[in-house]
RNA sequence: CGGGAUGUGGCGCAGUUGGUAGCGCACCUGCUUUGGGAGCAGGGGGUCGCACGUUCAAAUCGUGUCAUCCCGACCA
């Protein structure tokens, strides 16, 4: 491909919208552009790039033994209303009328149509097993689309419904799925994790999410790095490492301690000379079944989202500064858990409660209480792990010592049972004659997602640096004075001999400086390049340079130059 | 949907107390250049997001609205 013909579209500074680096790369290097917001064009390159991905994984499916099919992005919304998901998806589903006032929408996912489809045409036990998948869009009218392709409106997935006639089966087709995604993984090279995803609303679910490590990840996962042990921040336990409460607040009642203006737990403790581990803070939270007073201990975060399945509520949020003083008779700050008024529950986390002699807020402006107990001083309505593991806690499995990272959610992987077959009626015959439900899964990669995440983690200030198996070119020839005939016919007659040659080649034909040329080359990802210019045609040595590690071979003829780079690009 | 920020040539930005809309890059023409974002000369391009209002006068002040981005609740 000649540069001159094609369309790269490159940025020479930071677009403004972008704030991660893999996007503002994705922008710079002319892959993508956004439309509106959560919507984008795949330009060209990131076209190329990303039909090489799809590559990637059609190929690992594929060996795995699901079959590729194709359906529709527009769906009529009356399959969504007999799964009962139309009220479900809520505003997330873009809703829709045609000329004859029949609604539609734009698909979020694939799940009513597969199964409609197999319904329709798989009747006997015979035809089972059987994984259907596609790469096909999918568009979810996310609250908030951010971060590039990261989380899109409009985006790519690669989703795969495996059908089977029992629970056995369906732990086989999870399997082979499981196994086909961590060869797709591990073959972008990337540093990834399986970690068990909360259980779904509908019991009996089992899924995975695929985590891939990154500074930049939205997720948090807890890692034991003694026994393996993995899971979300929301899922992850640990063992309690509570030391015991100080000699000093050893008493048998609750005692009134003067501390003006200190309102944090890190101001109290510092006036107080006692460590966090001491305190147990008070939160009060506001849901739709009222008010919730939350403890955990000073130094802990609440997890919200155990919070929020411990008490049993759905919506959860900080009460406001006015409800708060309402309820404590105090200012912000000095929150405790007794003589609470208008509370429904108080939730404690095991932790507070496997201990006593506390201290919390008193209900007092400028007044702590120490020494406060449960079930003496005031009686929790539940005791939960409500608190979010923390990096150095000991692991629940092994007590080794648990680390958090960041991560980000590239796939997740369901055992759906019948969930879906059974609303929609979807049967099929068994042995006997019977009529059973298909027992299904589904497997999802967020494609597009991928794509960035691997320019996420494999990328430098000098662009993009992707694998070879996803670059949008092999090998980039560089021809720096396109006005030199000698240079000319030299970059040409590389150009067309490594295309002859199968290789993917982009050939920098541009009128442009040196400098310009090389800079581009570097930012849009091309693993190598041939640089054609005076020091080639005076000296007659060929260079190759490797971007990965930024170094260079040279060559004294074409032969040995193009052997070289057939075998960097096996 | 709540909280915050920003909207000015293609891109990145400046624009003070209201008074002729600017800079860098990019673009066009010509010449000279070409091993890491070239030089000289000339040139084109903007209803200052949109609407209404205040004013003799609005990019600038007010109200509303839209878009984009960030933080939170959701997710691949």
């Amino acid at each position: 491909m000649r540069y001159s013909s094609f369309f790269i579209p490159s940025l020479k500074e930071d677009p403004k919208e972008a704030v991660l680096k893999s996007h503002k790369l994705l922008l710079r290097a002319g892959y993508v552009r956004q439309l509106s917001g959560g919507i984008y064009t795949y330009l060209p390159l990131g076209l190329k790039s990303l039909r090489k991905l799809e590559e990637v994984i059609r190929k690992e499916m594929n060996i795995a033994g699901a079959v590729e099919l194709s359906m529709p992005f527009v769906q009529p919304l009356d399959i969504w209303r007999e799964s009962g998901r139309d009220e479900d998806y809520g505003k997330e589903l873009l809703r829709f009328k045609d000329r004859q006032d029949r609604d539609f929408c734009l698909a979020p996912t694939y799940e009513e149509v597969v199964t409609d489809l197999v319904k329709k045409n798989i009747k006997s036990y015979k035809e089972l097993p059987l994984t259907l998948y596609q790469i096909h869009l999918k568009f979810r009218d996310e609250m908030r689309p951010r971060f590039g392709l990261m989380r899109a409106k409009e985006f790519i997935m690669k989703d795969a419904y495996s059908f089977d006639t029992n629970e056995i089966g369906l732990d086989e087709s999870y399997k082979k799925m499981k196994h086909a995604y961590e060869n797709i993984f591990k073959k972008l090279g990337f540093d990834f994790k399986f970690i068990k995803a909360e259980a779904g609303e509908i019991g009996g679910n089992y899924s995975e999410e695929l985590m891939v490590f990154s500074e930049y990840g939205e997720d948090k996962i807890v890692i034991c790095e003694n026994c393996g042990y993995a899971a979300s921040i929301d899922e992850a336990s640990s063992v309690s490492d509570y030391k015991g409460p100080l000699e000093s607040c050893r008493q048998p009642r609750m005692t009134k301690l003067f501390t003006p203006d200190r309102k944090s737990v890190e101001a109290v403790g510092e006036y107080l000379k006692v460590d966090r581990t001491c305190f147990a803070k008070t939160l009060i939270y506001e849901t739709e079944s009222g008010f919730i007073a939350a403890l955990v201990r000073g130094d802990r975060e609440m997890n919200e989202r155990k919070l929020k399945k411990a008490a049993g509520v759905k919506n959860l949020f900080l009460a406001k500064e006015e409800d708060v003083e309402r309820i404590t008779g105090a200012p912000c700050g000095f929150a405790g858990p007794f003589n609470l008024k208008d509370i429904n529950i108080i939730a404690i986390d095991d932790e507070i409660n496997n201990s006593e002699y506390w201290i919390t807020g008193a209900n007092e402006k400028d007044a702590h209480m120490a020494n406060v107990k449960p079930g003496r001083d005031f009686t929790p309505d539940i005791v939960a792990d409500i608190r979010s593991v923390q990096a150095g806690d000991k692991c629940i499995k092994c007590s080794g010592t648990l680390t958090v990272k960041n991560a980000i959610e590239l796939g997740h992987i369901f055992k759906l049972g019948e969930k879906y077959s059974s609303i929609l009626n979807a049967k099929f015959l068994d042995e006997k004659g019977e009529s059973r439900f298909f027992v299904m899964g589904c497997y999802g990669i967020g494609v597009g997602r991928t794509l960035q995440t691997l320019i996420e983690v494999f990328s430098d200030d000098n662009g993009i640096n992707l694998p070879v198996s996803v670059s949008p070119f092999d090998i980039a020839v560089v021809n720096l004075n396109v006005n030199d005939e000698k240079i000319t016919s030299v970059a040409e007659k590389i150009y067309t001999d490594l295309t002859a040659m199968g290789i993917d080649a982009i050939y920098d034909d541009r009128k442009l400086s040196a400098g310009i040329k090389l800079k581009d080359i570097d930012l849009i990802g091309i693993p190598f390049k041939i640089v054609v210019g005076n020091r080639t045609i005076k000296d007659n040595i060929f260079e190759l340079s490797t971007k990965k590690n930024n170094t260079t071979e040279t060559f004294d003829n074409l032969d040995s130059l193009y052997k070289r780079a057939e075998e960097l690009l096996k």
